[in-house]
DNA sequence: TTTTGTGAAGCGCTTCACAGCT
DNA sequence: AGCTGTGAAGCGCTTCACAAAA
């Protein structure tokens, strides 16, 4: 949704052209801006208002700091892809890595360090989000790691279902689920 | 749901015991599993069989070919990681890459091929599913090499909404939205 | 007695239909 | 005239409550 908003620069758009692009029904399209308050006119939808209101009704309308925990193949990807794909509602503050010699040889625009001062930095630099990146065997104790050192919520790579705290947020991506949801929609 | 599944070699689990571990409600879990039949008993569910109910009712009872669309950081993370991760489900059969330098250097325990031999490989190997790891800039491209190649379903981890046939079933993982996701879970 | 399987009620999202605004 | 905003109906998933089965 806010991907389809930011790209018209003319400043408006009609429900109708929204379920083109979202392939969800103008119906729908309407009762949900609907909710955010009367907003639309006979002309459509001003794109710059609605996105604001769906930030503000969403919370997300203010800056989050975010680190990456595990620097390998996948963990240094988003080292090196994050920052243009973060759209400024978060900023990749830092990235861990148990491995020194990792945190000492990667390049990054974010600063790096060595997996033992993750409390110290998340704590100073109020980093709020991490990406879990490290492997299976290591989930489980990094993200405890994680939650001692005062983390809100984890987007969690690894293909193990974590066990923390009800008040930290846990999202999983998981390879082999997306494989089989891919799957399903063909059978 | 499979993976709880799997983890009980004890052979029988209950939907009380589902619940803890999936958080979704007894009720819930006893009717979905009810669709594929009376198949417990007052002991609980026979696990084996349930999953394979569930495989054969979602498609998922074979096994499918994958590869993984461009080498970068993301795509190698999938060629190291993949196998153990496939589950048995899925068959990393090949990697492409537009630089026919690292379709040279990379390792991999599936063979790699030059982008340009994607369709050849694609149909040659009966090949169903894509990881796409490729720039944002490239992914539309590859998109439509892919399904000009006869792929039917695509794993999407570029951040653009793919313009492609509708009978080829695509799946988004966008990393921004999984991070407004947590970012509202937290609201 | 424990746990499943299922009618019935509840609830939220989607779709319909149309009044109302510009 | 065109598009939004909204009551009303529809629909599917969840929850309740309990009879049936092992």
């Amino acid at each position: 949704m806010m991907r389809l908003l930011e790209k018209r620069e003319d400043g408006l758009i009609t429900s109708a052209e929204i379920e083109k692009l979202s392939g969800w029904s103008s119906h729908t399209i309407r009762r949900d801006i609907s909710y955010l308050g009367s907003v639309g006119c006979s002309a459509g939808y001003d794109t710059q208002k609605v996105a604001q209101l769906i930030q503000v009704a969403l919370g997300l309308d203010r800056k989050r700091h975010i680190c990456v925990v595990g620097l390998g193949r996948l963990g240094s990807a988003f080292l090196n892809a994050g920052v243009e794909l973060l759209n400024k509602e978060f900023e990749l503050a830092a990235g861990f890595d148990s491995n020194v010699n990792r945190v000492e040889i990667l390049k990054s625009s974010a600063p790096l360090y060595p997996a033992y001062k993750m409390g110290e930095i998340i704590r100073r630099f109020s980093i709020e989000l991490a990406l879990l990146c490290v492997p299976a065997e290591a989930a489980q104790q990094a993200a405890e790691k994680l939650a001692a050192s005062g983390i809100t919520g984890i987007l969690n790579f690894a293909p193990v279902s974590l066990s923390l705290p009800p008040e930290i947020a846990v999202r999983n991506v998981y390879l082999l689920d997306e494989l089989r949801s891919l799957a399903i929609m063909l059978h």
